[in-house]
DNA sequence: AAGCAAAAATGCAGAGTCTGCAAAAATATA
DNA sequence: TATATTTTTGCAGACTCTGCATTTTTGCTT
């Protein structure tokens, strides 16, 4: 009715992102108490209002919804490593970039927690994840491209999927390094959030980063012998 | 009858071998022919003569028939690895190890070029094919911290899943650094394999492979400008 | 060779996922 | 208020996948 909002778009636009996010919070809340293989579409869409078949207009699979969150990390990494300092090696630009979008989730911890929950009984949900949203490979390369190489006029924000047809071709303009270092920052960033939700208490995530971080700028070399069980 | 069979176990083993065969390279023509998505289990398991039911027998999901090229690969590759010479990095000990396997990938490339050519329409497939099989990460893992380590009794061969309940605690056992090695240098693979694909005729795979490992060994440093498009 | 037990294949029912299509409801605009 | 656009919804239908009971095949013993 006569009600003023502030932010946002139209109506419209905010309408269907309360619903995506309804979507998403009843899939989490659902996935938590029941377990994810437990949740059907049916489930979900009962729970946040909306019709079995509108759930599938919001989403092109079941599984993509217990995913969505983080689905502008990318953009937001990418940003952050166009406009890393100049003396920043590669490396280090998008260490800090995905450093200070993992403070940012950190903020959110108890969404990201509810979630971490869930996924625990869904590694491969997890591993998606934290693959597909974090930091789309191929954009986030393409972004690296750009930054190493000079003032390629790509950028192409908001890029959603990573297999589309014609993707091909703008993979084929890519080198070898920026995409390697794209899929192996990502890579990193998936093992230490891994292996920092698998032992929680011991150590703080910033170590974990920052020594993964460490194991690739050094080349990878054989680690130093474990501190507390040295071998024989 | 009166079959004087020499090798493979009983017959019924070779029977299973032969359907499982038989429902992958049916899967593969098919999916040649019409394009993966086109392709049912019901044709696949029509083609390959058992019923669908039977399929399911083999395969727990439709998609799994497209990836199991190289199923064994993982075992190959964590052997290599235990038998590398004590002198190699672990960096270098898996660089060998994956070479040799994609070696012997290369010698049957008839079968891996129909599938390349059939998973070059579905890029999911493919990561999940080469992510999946290749190295099998935990498993490789694993082998990488015994092979450092020392003597564990590890070495847990012929690991199916990765994702099973009790996963959790192989992974607490383990520390970050092997996890991030085999991470990565699966990783690795799949870029290499990717640019390479994309860009076949332009340069054998053994370079790109060579160049990958490279810039791993390296660090990851800020690679020279290229050389036919140096920047301004 | 006949018989028996284990293993595998099969058919079938049923739940669940996902896609078009056309009608209905909601929203934006004039 | 009237109209155009977008979104939601219901429905039919194809497909994936699972559990269970039954039939067929295989391996081994007598």
């Amino acid at each position: 009715m006569s009600e003023g909002v502030s932010a946002g778009g139209g109506l419209r636009e905010r309408k269907k992102k309360a619903t995506r996010a309804a979507l998403v919070e009843a899939a989490v809340r659902l996935a938590a108490e029941h377990g994810v293989e437990h949740v059907t579409v049916d489930a979900i869409s009962a729970a946040a209002g909306v019709s079995t078949r509108t759930f599938f207009n919001y989403f092109d699979s079941r599984d993509e919804v217990f995913v969505m969150i983080g689905a502008d990390s990318g953009d937001r990494v990418r940003r952050a490593v166009l406009a890393a300092p100049r003396d920043r090696s590669p490396l280090d630009a998008l260490r800090e970039a995905l450093a200070s979008e993992l403070e940012e989730i950190e903020r959110h911890q108890e969404l990201w927690h509810l979630h971490a929950e869930v996924l625990r009984g869904a590694p491969q949900l997890l591993a998606r994840s934290l693959g597909a949203h974090m930091a789309d490979e191929l954009g986030l390369a393409e972004t690296l491209a750009e930054r190493i190489g000079g003032g390629s006029p790509l950028f192409t924000p908001e890029r959603p999927a990573f297999s589309t047809p014609a993707d091909q071709e703008r993979r084929r303009a890519l080198g070898l390094y920026p995409r390697l270092l794209a899929a192996v920052g990502t890579t990193a960033v998936r093992v230490a959030v891994e292996h920092w939700c698998v032992r929680q208490g011991e150590t703080g995530f910033a170590d974990v980063f920052r020594e993964t971080f460490e194991h690739l700028a050094a080349g990878l070399p054989a680690p130093a012998p474990a501190p507390d069980a040295p071998a024989s």
